[in-house]
DNA sequence: TTTCTTATTATGTCTATATTTATAAAGTGA
DNA sequence: TCACTTTATAAATATAGACATAATAAGAAA
């Protein structure tokens, strides 16, 4: 049997949980560990470049590698669209727009997004339920100087999230999550009380340094995002 | 100039995001790339390797690579330790003990933790301050079947979750957050209304199957979780 | 002593080639 | 037609050797 990069990056994890490489220490160089694991150093850097990625070690170049004194925990959490995330659980997906305006960019808005004077957006409230229950309430706000097409678009059946992703698949996005009191519209909407408790995602994606689109999703009441790392 | 790994991902990222590659088409083979890039086959590789952990593409063998349907967005989020990140954001870090206690561990915690009847746990409730002002509620609950070593640290002046991350460096966890609604212990701490909508998180700690720690972390009022990606 | 080279070194990356593995698709038999 | 076995193929991974690059440490000059 040949050593695989997953039975070095095992090995060094576990030499680290064990205690064997404390935090903060140096661990051998590449050629050392390419030779007691009897394989090419290539193997080797595979491992180590990974457990780099995890945040366990860190390197750099001709000081060598060394554990992390404060491992870098980091959580990956998808971020689903809708309609997959409510048919993956095994619920009916249905989408609503509840309503739509082409309006001048609001000062908070143009602010946060550097927005310039006087540009214009399309903003529209959407609603997206599961088994016919509310599942999640859309504000979106899209930038109509970059994306005039939006503007044409029929957003009754098809989301906006749903046709921003396909027609600009990739971009830079910035998200920050956090907790919301349910207002009158919130509470209507998402069917719950006024001052509930409500988790909330805000997502600005840009393109080339431009906005393209800010989007506020509140969930229904009790909603949890998950993941294990 | 050879072409790197990095050049080639650009590439191949750029012909997705305009649409030269469609979402769902398929890409060319590993072999034909690296010709029409002139470079070696494995650079071709790591870049598309990189691009689907990135959720750019999906890979399957003998099947080939295709750009994916719907981009799997993921976001990293770190999970500092509070002195850090109260530290990194230039405040000054304090930790209180606020209580704690030895006992059976309650029928949710066991339940949730798979512990065994009978299974003796040390719970603790810790407050992290930044610039004196309330800044993290923490309730903590520690398997002492596993880390009996617990039950005699005093947590005085080092918090839980220091002294967890210096025994147990490394290990699986669980995440999960949500918004919570403030009840009147957590509004005294936390210096706020009761009723408040709090950001939460909650994370399980395992090692080799079995739960060591849970603990329930609430942030202060407004409180936000940021990240580019 | 301080500051500016320069040498050294560990990681970073590329190449070319080989082997292994998963799997879609074609072929086989009931 | 359906279930089972090839078989061909593309990705996954391994290897040895080379050069690139960043950064430390040592040495030279001010």
């Amino acid at each position: 049997m040949t050593t695989t990069f997953r039975d070095v990056k095992a090995d060094i994890l576990e030499k680290i949980t064990l205690g064997t490489w404390a935090p903060g220490s140096i661990i051998p160089k590449e050629v050392e560990l390419a030779e007691t694991y009897d394989c090419a150093r290539a193997t080797v850097n595979r491992a180590m470049r990974e457990l780099a990625d995890d945040g366990i070690i860190e390197r750099k170049r001709k000081a060598g590698t060394r554990v992390r004194m404060a491992p870098v925990r980091q959580a990956r959490f998808e971020i689903p669209i809708m309609r997959k995330e409510i048919e993956g659980k095994g619920g009916t997906y249905r989408y609503a727009l509840v309503r739509q305006e082409q309006q001048q960019a609001p000062d908070w808005l143009r602010a946060r997004l550097k927005l310039s004077d006087g540009c214009r957006v399309l903003h529209m409230i959407c609603m997206h339920y599961s088994d016919g229950i509310p599942y999640q309430y859309e504000d979106r706000w899209i930038n109509l100087d970059l994306l005039p097409n939006a503007a044409k678009v029929n957003f009754t059946d098809v989301g906006p999230n749903e046709w921003l992703v396909a027609t600009i698949p990739f971009s830079d996005a910035e998200i920050s999550l956090q907790a919301t009191q349910a207002d009158t519209e919130l509470a209507e909407h998402l069917d719950c009380t006024r001052g509930d408790a409500l988790f909330q995602a805000e997502r600005t994606t840009w393109w080339e340094g431009k906005a393209i689109t800010f989007v506020r999703l509140t969930f229904r009441r009790g909603h949890r995002m998950t993941t294990r790392y």
